[in-house]
DNA sequence: CGCCTTATTGTACCAAGGTACAATAGACAA
DNA sequence: TTGTCTATTGTACCTTGGTACAATAAGGCG
């Protein structure tokens, strides 16, 4: 369970504000980065190794809070969002939460708030995360099989016979159990239900009765 | 794709809102069930089975739109609710979404947002009940299984061969076996791969090396 | 041109899964 | 008590999966 420490983005261009959440943050035991606009935080490496969020104002000039949220999404770069506004305007904060911020908070807001928000948004994060290491350690495994492979597996995973998959391919069966040696080996796995989850978790289907 | 006709729940205290709601919805091809009161609502056989949602007013005395939406969460009861309110307060409009509104829509609104709400709205629900169904039909499956069955199923799933299995259950290999082929009949399976996946969707967990 | 990877196939053998044809025993209901 | 369901086990046999021992051939690369 070792974990860095939690990053917490900051980007308002109010600077009296940015300060006053900086300390807050920093004395809570965050490391936090601050930016006083939405170019400047996208133009930095926000890109972390650590369960992140970002605390964001929404009225600012050029690109306002919603923008940056939607540019991230367009971007398809996850972010936790927690929208911090004096601006009371009902359709931009149901907009943002159907966006998925995490919460909408108008100034002045509770401290207890924000930190709350931010202990669920660090928490969506790491979930956030640890799904999508699991899909990607269980798509590299795959990746090591050769495409032939990954068709031989497609039809173990639904659960065909070696016979059948010989016959859809036009191969012979003892091509078909080389392939499968080569798979279970490379997959590391020593059971069909093994290679079953996995290929789940690395998003391969089961080959449908015709040849996929 | 044979599928009923979506049913559109409307809770508003205000009569005349109530009329023109019912009015509009019904004329774009939906049956209405309307109520002025949340208690109304919940004392009604809302139960249908049918893609729905509820269309509901914030403001309401005794018990509040979103004093209901608690309710049905708590009660486990889920419909997807699009919140209207002439009340312009965030706080309520965001812990609505958090809570899983679909929307939540300021008067007076475009009946245009309110129909694409209710079409988003019924999308959401058809997915719940498709997944939900699924899972229930795993479930009953599954529920043919003795007692005895399922715990070899848990074996079995977790890849296990019958020599373990027999040995960790301290029984012969020819009782797993026997086990086993009840198992495949009974799920109507023919591979491994197939009880796998339908495991999975019951919710059954694959046994751990150890007695589970 | 050799070397490596990939795909293919063969023979032979063993292990594992599955089933046909059983029997035994306990629990529980009609 | 009798019958059904469940759990258990045995023997024998066949099918399927897996592997050890290979060999052949095509394609890419230094």
């Amino acid at each position: 369970m070792d974990e860095r420490r939690p990053m917490i983005f900051i980007v308002d261009d109010d600077s009296s504000v940015l300060t006053s959440l900086k300390r807050l943050l920093k004395s809570s035991g965050y490391n936090v980065a601050a930016f006083e606009s939405a170019r400047e935080f996208l133009d930095s490496d926000f890109n972390v190794d650590a369960p992140c969020c970002l605390v964001l104002d929404v009225m600012m000039p050029e690109m306002s809070g919603l923008d940056l949220q939607e540019e991230l999404l367009s971007r398809n770069l996850p972010m936790p969002i927690i929208f911090v506004t004096a601006l009371y305007h009902i359709p931009s904060s149901v907009s943002a939460m159907k966006k998925g911020a995490i919460d909408f908070l108008t100034k002045p807001f509770e401290e207890r708030d924000l930190l709350e928000a931010i202990q669920t948004a660090l928490q969506n994060d790491r979930k956030r995360r640890s799904v999508s290491e699991e899909f990607a350690k269980a798509k590299r495994r795959v990746a090591l099989l050769t495409p032939r492979e990954q068709e031989i597996l497609s039809h173990v995973i639904a659960g065909k016979l070696n016979k059948q998959i010989a016959f859809d391919l036009d191969i012979s069966e003892r091509t078909v159990k080389a392939h499968r040696g080569q798979i279970m080996h490379k997959l590391e796995a020593d059971s069909v239900a093994e290679i079953v989850r996995l290929s789940e978790k690395a998003g391969i289907q089961p080959s449908t009765s015709r040849g996929d």
